[in-house]
DNA sequence: CAGTTAACCAAGCAAGCGCTAGGGCGGCTA
DNA sequence: TAGCCGCCCTAGCGCTTGCTTGGTTAACTG
């Protein structure tokens, strides 16, 4: 019957579930809800997915996927100075977060419907990307471009740029490079 | 019946459901598991709202109006210089996010399941407690104390301190003072 | 002591929920 | 041409949901 496979199909049936779970939010997005974006019926959704948290799953897992290789590739292409380092960073990040916005959106919000067994997995998948920032701000304050606590600073700038998902508007007139840019601007310490 | 009073009792109702809506979730918390809690029938609950809805509503009001008489104390109470003012400001507000906390986390994850009138209504409230915000990272800006676009730097900061919701433990090391002081000394600009 | 009221309970309704069982069908392969 | 498999459907089971109804009880008030 059902599978955990990764079909094309089961794919594209996941970013239409992203789509419905940023609307309407994990617990009020109903089976029969979810098969009618599909375009198909509600019994035929459980050929694809064993049960509604799988589905949530797999959401989350793309987006998360998506954000490591994006980091990965923005620091490979990035100049090895401190600055540009942590410049790239956060555009990387803005741009993940906005290009698989409903993927991260799910996954920041609903993250605690996840059982046990699908959060363990997830979770090095997070940790993994975390450790991408770490590895970057610890160089920024080591070459004193900014300043503060390591564990605090990493917690500040995460919440910072998580949070634009709740206020940015990706048809405004910012880009999210403008955003990156005057994150930076804000925490580096530039004499005056 | 059911009446959209005040009292004690409700008050006391408010803040017990604050409680379970941290835990599980608006969603994922009945009315049934709403009544034990509160040590009464289901049915019972409807006597003091007149739907579930209004529970949210209830809980996320105290929590912001909580917000304000705070902030507005702090400001009073602070030196008048815009360091001064920023640190006033974000001590309050990690100060009422870790007071009344369960209030808040209801505010910032469950806002969106506020019926259209409530949210208009809240709404307000939250733009005042914004307001203050705004004067007081103005005033920085035009004291030279941070650097930035206006809007932004309110956006991330804002963002910087509602994300520690997420990641800060109360029982740990820090205090919500230290905290604030060192997201001060990250954004503050010291010749260096 | 009659009248009022706030607070609660027992019982249950209608709707919606996640999920299952069993089968149909068209396109592959042998 | 036979057998298989991926994909989908119909039908519905068992349970939970938010909320209602009609009534009880104890405390207050004139």
């Amino acid at each position: 019957m059902n599978v955990v496979n990764d079909s094309p199909r089961r794919k594209e049936l996941t970013r239409q579930a992203a789509q419905l779970f940023v609307q309407e939010g994990y617990d009020r997005t109903t089976v029969r809800m979810l098969a009618k974006e599909m375009g198909i019926k509600s019994g035929s959704l459980f050929h694809h997915f064993s049960d509604k948290q799988e589905i949530l799953a797999a959401v989350i897992e793309e987006g998360t996927k998506s954000a490591l290789t994006i980091a990965h590739r923005a620091l490979e292409l990035s100049d090895s100075s401190p600055e540009a380092r942590l410049h790239a960073m956060a555009r990387a990040h803005l741009e993940t977060l906005f290009t698989d916005r409903n993927a991260h959106v799910v996954a920041l919000y609903e993250w605690r419907r996840l059982d046990q067994p699908a959060k363990e997995y997830l979770v090095h998948l997070r940790d993994a990307y975390e450790a991408l920032w770490q590895g970057v701000i610890d160089d920024a304050l080591s070459a004193g471009l900014i300043k503060g606590d390591r564990f605090l600073v990493s917690c500040f700038v995460m919440g910072a740029l998580n949070w634009t998902v709740r206020w940015y508007n990706p048809a405004g007139e910012r880009t999210p490079e403008e955003l990156a840019d005057e994150l930076v601007i804000l925490i580096i310490q530039r004499g005056g």
